[in-house]
RNA sequence: GCGGAUGUAGCUCAGUGGUUAGAACGCCUGACUGUGGCUCAGGAGGUCGUGGGUUCAAUUCCCAUCAUCCGCCCCA
């Protein structure tokens, strides 16, 4: 029997997490420019945290989540989104009195119970901002630029943010009305499940992927036109705070997020090279959900990125993530030098610079193959000459070329020769 | 949860109802008695996803199961 990876889940491998750390560092410089602090939650939260907030209707909180009782009698959830748990510990912990502002950011597994396919896992992983306590147009429009700029940074430059709204709740209502009726007689002939489907999330019929649905829905009327004065403005305006930021971005109806709890602003990111998962990042703002778990009402944007899917994108575009190199490989040529070769390489590390040697005294060629293959820039050779003369060789792989240095000097060279 | 495809060495893939299952790449060793990358030679590595069944005989046929991929659904 041999054991592999839980279903859905998988292994960031050795030669494949430095693409990993490159996307959060990338993320965590980023949000902390613009003044984000980083929130860490516990991997699982009481189960009614996600019962309140993610909303009845949605699948993730029907079937998807990964919900058990611990020995305590206790129901918990693995988080399936991050906004839910972050609101939760901003309401422990008043981390967000009234007229304060909170801008927070983080980098958490996700779980959701569905069936995997690329781009969609069991276990993923989200990086996420959230603005808390403010209802301005402005925070919206930063948290949609952190998110291009993120993009951007990480080498996808092609990308553009799709953005809707989706107004207040009298106008979606009105709007969702619209589309019951546009699609009544189209309706008629679907099956009860399609039909209860429609009822119940009537917004959800928009980015269909059915053609006859899609068709069902020509002429329909963007939510645009239903929004309140208010809502339309805030929404022109958004769009100029992004033009202004250089921001590209495209109006997009079809917005409408999976969450019960979105409101005004809703954005996504999309991408092609996902198959059937296009979206690579959603957000909005939510501005009822604080109150809805027991806070007083505070407005609040945030975004989720799919890091997988990120990763996809940028394999897909064939962007190589550079990875360190080692600066130096120790390698003895003579058995008795590999007491001085394990001390030289343990220098280097002390002057900063990352060195390996041979661990199984193999011969002097086996140790400069490994030297190679290792990729570091210099193989540093010390074998019985070299002993006697207090010297070593220093060998420049890439260019064959190779040097002697007095050991003392060892060090300072390599500190000159790592600046370039 | 529904429909479809796939599953043979570390990787990418050939292949066959029947004595020891192959290739390229990768890995190790050597040619090169103190020197990597190229070339050449040799070597290691597979219970042919797992479990049943049919058969004198199964990696090959059948069933189940697990996993991956594609579409639906859902979304990150």
């Amino acid at each position: 029997m041999r054991f592999q990876a839980p279903r859905g889940t998988q292994d960031v491998l050795p030669t494949q997490s430095h693409r990993w750390r490159f996307l959060e560092d990338t993320f965590a410089t980023l949000a902390s420019r613009y003044g984000y602090k980083e929130l860490r939650t516990p991997t699982f939260e009481d189960t009614d945290v996600f019962l309140r907030t993610a909303g009845e209707t949605s699948d993730i909180v029907t079937k998807e989540m990964y919900t058990f009782t611990d020995k305590g009698d206790r129901s918990l959830t693995l988080k399936p989104e991050g906004t839910a748990p972050a609101m939760r510990s901003v309401l422990e912990h008043s981390l967000c009195p009234q007229g304060s502002i909170l801008r927070m950011w983080y980098a958490i597994p996700i779980f959701r119970y569905g069936r995997p396919q690329k781009g969609r896992y069991r276990e993923a992983h989200q990086f996420g901002l959230e603005v808390v306590g403010s209802g301005a147009v402005t925070a919206d429009a930063e948290v949609i630029e952190v998110t291009s700029r993120f993009f951007q940074e990480v080498g996808i430059d092609d990308c553009a943010v799709h953005i809707n709204s989706l107004g207040r709740a009298e106008c979606r209502s009105r709007f969702q009305e619209a589309i019951l009726n546009h699609v009544a007689t189209f309706l008629t002939d679907q099956t009860e499940e399609v039909k209860a489907k429609a009822h119940k999330n009537p917004l959800g019929l928009l980015d269909s992927k059915d053609p006859a649905t899609q068709e069902a829905l020509k002429g329909l009327v963007p939510i645009l036109q239903y929004l309140e004065p208010e809502s339309k403005a805030r929404f022109e305006q958004l769009q100029q705070l992004l033009t202004d930021a250089s921001v590209p971005f495209k109006v997009d109806t079809d917005i409408v997020r999976g969450l019960d709890y979105y409101t005004e602003t809703v954005f996504e990111v999309l991408s092609n090279k996902l198959g059937a998962q296009s979206s690579v990042c959603g957000g909005g703002r939510y501005d009822n959900l604080v109150k809805e778990m027991g806070g007083s009402p505070t407005p609040c944007v945030g975004v989720g990125i799919g890091v997988e899917r990120t990763l996809l994108v940028l394999e897909a575009a064939g962007l190589e993530i550079p990875e360190d190199r080692l600066d130096v490989f120790v390698v003895s040529a003579a058995p008795d030098a590999e007491a001085e070769v394990l001390a030289i390489a343990r220098d280097l590390r002390s002057a900063g610079l990352s060195a390996m040697s041979d661990l199984d005294a193999r011969s002097l060629k086996s140790q400069l193959r490994q030297a190679d293959k290792s990729g570091a820039r210099f193989a540093l050779i010390l074998g019985t000459d070299e002993l006697e003369k207090g010297v070593v060789q220093v060998r420049d792989l890439a260019q064959g070329t190779q040097t002697e240095i007095p050991r003392s000097e060892i060090a300072s060279h390599f500190k000159d020769r790592a600046k370039d």
